[in-house]
DNA sequence: ATAATAAAAGATAATTTTGTCCTATATTTA
DNA sequence: TAAATATAGGACAAAATTATCTTTTATTAT
């Protein structure tokens, strides 16, 4: 469904914005470590997030990546996707036609729109502060 | 969403089935010609598919694929999809852990299991007979 | 200022997916 | 039975994605 590069981003996110909210900023080395992710590759994402003002990297000692409150209370999962242009998900035709839309449609495409639809509506309602907190509070501590 | 092997594969049995329907076989070159594909690449889907009794093919002078009529009205997405393995859709968990379920979830599970049984119940419930109908009548063609 | 540290950036490598080519095999028709 | 035709199958090639490595740049603290 996504890529790795996504994934990799949505779950560095998190692990961002859950050590943002205790204060304090998190180097990539804490980070691929927390989520198990390949450093390098993790650093070439982080850098794109943070190019797109979902996430803000300091260089030197004490540098790391940290959100500000105003990011906390902004950033949507459907910011991460489209930044890291995660498979199209926000535009290309189900059966990888060139152009479909409503007016020219593909066979499958109000079918495959409709699940889109809600995807779309999920990613852009999910906030990664929300993900950060139910990772830490309920019943079953969720993974990341 | 989709891998191009499952794209060309779908748009491909459709292909299949509205010649089947007039009770024409359709041989590689039309079908790669009639749905824009590469002609070897979609050799490679259509065996595949014909060994998963998804499409029947024939070798020799009058060769080509065709679909039975058991399996015109039996076959749906979700067949063909499962075949050619598109994108682990039908398995893996939405941030790539490597196990995630209901009891030891990741943080996005419930929203991403949400997506994915929409996606689940469309492609069982559409069957390529339906898509072949809808592209030949109806207001609007639709394409292929 | 200088040394240490951490991210940025660019080059390179491995893997997977996509796409191609050639030979073999089966089937039909003459 | 022989020739023609069309799919099957295996080896090979290109492109995209994922992953790594090395050098540079910025920042902090001494």
């Amino acid at each position: 469904m996504f890529s790795k590069a996504c994934e990799y981003g949505i779950r560095a996110t998190v692990q961002i914005a859950l050590q943002s909210e205790k204060g304090l900023r998190i180097g990539l080395k804490e980070i691929s470590n927390a989520i198990d992710s390949p450093e390098p590759f993790t650093a070439k994402i982080l850098q794109q997030l943070a190019k797109n003002d979902i996430i803000i990297s300091s260089k030197g000692p004490t540098g790391g990546y940290e959100m500000s409150s105003n990011q906390l209370s902004t950033i949507m999962l459907s910011d991460i996707v489209k930044t890291l242009d995660c498979d199209l998900i926000y535009t290309g035709c189900g059966l990888g036609l060139a152009t479909c839309d409503a007016k020219n449609p593909c066979v499958l495409h109000f079918q495959f729109d409709d699940i889109r639809e809600q995807l779309k509506k999920m990613l852009e309602n999910t906030s990664v502060q929300q993900l950060a907190k139910s990772r830490e509070s309920g019943d079953t501590l969720l993974r990341l």
